[in-house]
RNA sequence: GGGCCUGUAGCUCAGUUGGUUAGAGCGCACCCCUGAUAAGGGUGAGGUCACCGGUUCAACUCCAGUCAGGCCCA
């Protein structure tokens, strides 16, 4: 008798020379020389030449001071799959990347390294400085383009756009002049963290909180005007009781404020009435060692409105104001308020229109607006107390230590002082009459956010948002192109002065500004509007780094691209910077939204919900992922969740990732290897001559064309994923590709049967690759090569995958009834099986091909090919009032070529003989 | 403290306007195959839908609160 491999070289068996193994670290790389060596991106723009149709997504820019981390992987891969939809949909859809080269961070990293060198001063030169600083952002944009290249990423890398370019830099001049002609650039006070040592603006990322000892004081505030609620109560006269640990900032004091829902308490010591919050009553008085205190009754702190006070020391009103931020943890309920010293304050002080009295210089002392001129503001402390003392405000001085802001250079303590800073308005009318914040209220309106909530999100901020503060008090930026009249003090920044400034940008760049002299500047017919002067001062501050990148699309969106963009993606922090910055500005300049929709992304997690941070240690990054996996695994991750939430990775996560990507990998190796013999010209079979089982594969394939497109078009990725993976998985490698694999390898080679499979396999293959294109860059690509040319990379790039288009729904395969027939088949199946694996474990057969299965079927219906679909020996149909079935070991003998158990003659079955007659030449002779 | 968001099997995700016993795939366990072989197939076990109240004949779904986490502010 032969033995089982006797016929073995009589089968078809799958050929491919795709690996098993993807080896996407080194594949991957090859794929990328191919495609820089055939210039595969300007092919892409040649083929949509004369495409009318486009999509624009504009690139947020990255900040360059450092490698790329799993954030940056996210956004640019989730742009990525967007533009590659768009462009294999048919679709113009030009990506240009970009980078945000100024701002705080590369200085402070800057003058760290500085200062390990002992270079400290060395940031005085401010050419010398800002020279450092560019190499400092070149450098990373360098590394962080090599890296979004190595991710697949496509795009204009060869001339992204950088902020620091002049080009850049004069259309952010140009649009600072245009909201400035709308009347929205302003100079207002504002406080800042101020060091009076090094006398400078101090940004957060500068102050280091240490221990400070400050005196703690209760000081009164006499009601000059009580409100009628609290008229009710008091008998006299009555005093509001403030608590401070920074007396020196009382000469600004122009408020007081309390809570509006606390109670607050009304009594008497001494026959002086006080008010204070009514749960600080015991700590209070103890602190006092007020063994009376006769209550005369209690108010909320929204009664209190309308008080009027008078200031301890200095002939002003103080009304009482109330803001939620008042706590009762400790103090007395009221804070002063001092609007050129605090954050907070300042803000209370926007909210009621209170002025802003900052009567302290650069060097931390006194001016001569109050009576300790000339003297440092902690000296004055003392002072302060002593004049308190001296006129019957002052209840109680003790000192406290606490955390208090310090200067991180010179570690001296810092103070909150108003300094003049350049603003955007929210609330002044432009030209059109409307304010900015009504404008981008409106227009929130009518842009698409995804999710939708993104739309409540930035709505809530814009409502809420302060005049936008844009200057800054540093070197490695744009500056405010602001000219001040050395008669008048009035800035000019529009029309003249503006285009001046414009043009000495737009030919030397930002430095120019520092280093020019303004008379060579301005043309000498620049007059000041106010008092007629012609001479001038530059403004020294640079822009907010925001109003910077908000201006981008000014500077990429022109001719022959589109505006507005058609999306911008960022993460969900940008609602309050760069998609608000953006909207701001082209309102405000353009009086046009720069983009229609914008798509955000979550943040990165651990498995545990948690941040990545290096002190957690929970950090993964993205190059090694790469350098391990490969990075179309990284992608397909990406791809595989839901990233409008948080995203979370783990190396669990990317271990199931590069599981379902290989099952994904490998069908398609599977389809691609049962091809190798197959000509589409030739030996493909038309549809409606297919047999009906690839029918129903092409049917279901349609279907995921549909659905695939679908989620690409709502951004939901990991829908796509998980379709095509279950296709895969289930639909292709546990059904139907097991099913034909009979055919496949024993039907005869030329015969009906297996050029009609052979033909819904060349669908799925070509479908799958194409559909995966978007996604899995790499992959896609190299199993289209491995098709065509059986894995040696071709000489041109005309057949590249990147060039083709996705696969449309084809509504002509749909078919209900065939459908719903096979979904029947399939339930069936599943129950034999689960009958067949009893069979199984009771040792009854071994494998499912020895089985005869006599079935029972309540309505027995058209199909003659039970035996294929179940895999097994035989199968006889029966109508019953139940489904069941018997099964039961075949008496038949097995073929020797195709193992099937059925009648035989010489050991092989019919369709075997004819399949060994027929083979072609080459395996004729072989097995001869 | 405020605005916005998230919480369904070990993991990634479905779950229509509230309506039978909450689904899929992966992973896992056990088994089969050795003609997809560092592959392939079968069967099976996994869930108090974060928690606690409420509305309702009925709640994963609606409402209020709590907890955990994220982004942005303060």
């Amino acid at each position: 008798m032969a033995s089982e491999n006797t016929y073995k070289n009589t089968l078809n068996l799958p050929q491919t020379p795709f690996p098993i193994r993807a080896g996407l670290a080194t594949r991957e790389p090859e794929l990328l020389e191919w495609w820089k060596t055939h210039k595969l991106g300007a092919k892409i723009e040649e083929k949509q030449k004369n495409c009318t149709d486009t999509f624009l997504l504009h690139d947020g820019p990255p900040y360059p001071n450092g490698d790329i981390h799993m954030g940056h992987a996210l956004n640019k891969i989730l742009k990525d799959i967007i533009v590659r939809f768009h462009t294999m949909s048919g679709r113009k859809s030009p990506f240009i990347p970009g980078w945000d080269c100024h701002g705080l961070p590369i200085e402070t990293q800057l003058i760290k390294q500085l200062k390990k060198e002992g270079k400290a001063d060395a940031k005085s030169d401010i050419v010398w400085f800002r020279e450092q600083c560019k190499t400092f952002a070149l450098n990373f944009v360098e590394t962080q383009k090599q890296e979004f290249l190595r991710l697949g990423i496509t795009g204009q890398f060869e001339k992204p756009y950088l902020t620091l370019t002049p080009s850049y830099e004069a259309s952010v001049i140009t649009q600072f002049g245009k909201m400035a002609d709308n009347g929205l650039i302003y100079q207002g006070r504002k406080p800042i963290h101020w060091c009076p040592s090094c006398q400078t603006a101090l940004a957060e990322a500068e102050i280091e909180y240490d221990t400070h000892r400050s005196p703690s004081i209760y000081v009164t505030f006499d009601i000059k005007t009580p409100s009628p609620t609290l008229q009710k109560i008091i008998e006299g006269p009555a005093s509001i009781l403030v608590w401070t640990t920074t007396p020196w900032t009382l000469p600004a004091n122009v408020a007081l404020a309390a809570h509006p829902d606390f109670d607050y308490l009304v009594g008497k010591h001494n026959n002086q009435t006080y008010i204070f919050v009514k749960d600080l009553k015991s700590t209070l008085l103890e602190k006092f060692g007020w063994e009376s205190f006769e209550e005369l009754g209690t108010l909320k702190g929204s009664d209190l409105l309308e008080t009027m006070t008078q200031h301890p020391f200095i002939n002003r009103h103080s009304p009482l104001v109330t803001a939620d931020y008042v706590t009762q943890e400790d103090g007395t309920g009221f804070v002063h308020i001092a609007p050129g010293h605090g954050q907070d304050d300042y803000l209370v002080g926007q909210k009621h229109n209170l002025p802003t009295i900052m009567p302290v210089d650069d060097e931390g002392k006194f001016t001569d607006e109050v009576p300790w001129s000339g003297m440092s503001v902690f000296d004055a402390n003392k002072e302060i107390g002593l004049e308190l003392e001296n006129n019957g405000h002052l209840l109680k001085l003790e000192f406290i230590k606490h955390s208090y802001p310090h200067c991180w250079r010179c570690k001296n303590p810092v103070i909150f002082r108003a300094t003049e800073q350049w603003f955007v308005a929210m609330d002044t009318p432009m030209k059109d009459k409307t304010t900015l914040r009504q404008k981008a209220l409106d227009t929130i309106k009518s842009t698409k956010w995804v999710p939708d909530w993104g739309e409540k999100r930035i709505r809530n901020m814009i409502e809420g948002r302060p005049d936008w503060c844009i200057s800054r008090q540093r070197s490695w930026g744009i500056p405010i192109p602001v000219f001040i009249c050395t008669a008048c003090n009035h800035p000019e920044m529009t029309g003249i002065f503006n285009e001046s400034a414009v043009k000495l940008i737009q030919e030397k760049g930002t430095l120019a500004w520092f280093t020019t002299d303004v008379q060579n500047i301005l043309p000498k017919e620049a007059t000041c509007s106010k008092c007629g002067a012609h001479s001038f001062e530059k403004e020294t501050d640079i822009l907010d780094v925001w109003f910077e990148s908000g201006a981008s699309f000014s500077a990429v969106l022109n001719d022959p691209l589109p505006f507005p963009a058609d999306l911008y993606l960022e993460g969900s922090d940008q609602h309050r910077g760069w998609f608000q910055s953006s909207l701001l500005i082209g309102l405000g300049a353009e009086n046009q939204s720069p983009f229609r929709s914008v798509l955000t992304h979550g943040f990165i997690v651990d498995q545990n919900g948690k941040k990545m941070s290096k002190s957690i240690g929970n950090v993964i990054s993205p190059l090694k992922v790469i350098k391990e996996s490969g990075a179309d695994i990284l992608r397909w991750w990406v791809a595989s969740t839901d990233f409008k939430t948080d995203v979370t990775v783990s190396q669990d996560i990317l271990k199931q990732s590069r599981d379902s990507f290989s099952k994904v990998r490998n069908t398609l190796r599977f389809l691609m290897s049962n091809l190798y013999d197959f000509d589409q010209e030739k030996d493909r079979i038309p549809f409606e001559n297919l047999s009906e089982i690839d029918r129903w594969i092409l049917l279901k394939c349609n279907a995921l064309v549909k659905e695939v497109t679908s989620a690409f078009e709502t951004y939901d990725f990991h829908i796509i994923t998980h379709r095509i993976h279950d296709f895969c998985a289930v639909t292709l490698s546990a059904l139907y590709l097991d099913m034909v694999k009979d055919r496949l390898y024993c039907g005869t080679t030329d015969g009906h049967d297996r050029r009609s499979t052979q033909t819904a396999l060349h669908h799925c293959f070509d479908t799958l690759s194409r559909l995966l294109a978007p996604i899995m860059v790499f992959t896609s690509e190299d199993a289209a090569i491995c098709f065509e040319t059986h894995s040696v990379i071709p000489s041109d790039i005309k057949n590249s995958i990147h060039l083709s288009s996705l696969p449309n729904f084809d509504p002509s395969l749909q078919d209900d009834l065939l459908e719903a027939k096979w979904k029947q088949i399939l339930d069936i199946r599943d129950r034999v099986y689960q009958e067949l694996e009893k069979k199984r474990q009771e040792k009854v057969i071994q494998r499912f091909l020895e089985a005869d299965v006599c079935l029972s079927l309540t309505a027995p219906f058209e199909y003659d090919d039970w035996a294929s679909v179940l895999m097994v020996g035989s199968v006889t149909i029966l109508e019953g009032s139940t489904l069941s079935m018997t099964i039961t070991k075949t008496k038949e003998e097995k073929c020797d070529r195709c193992w099937r158990h059925l009648s035989l003659e010489d050991g092989l079955c019919d369709r075997c003989k004819t399949a060994i007659t027929n083979l072609p030449k080459n395996i004729q002779e072989v097995t001869s």
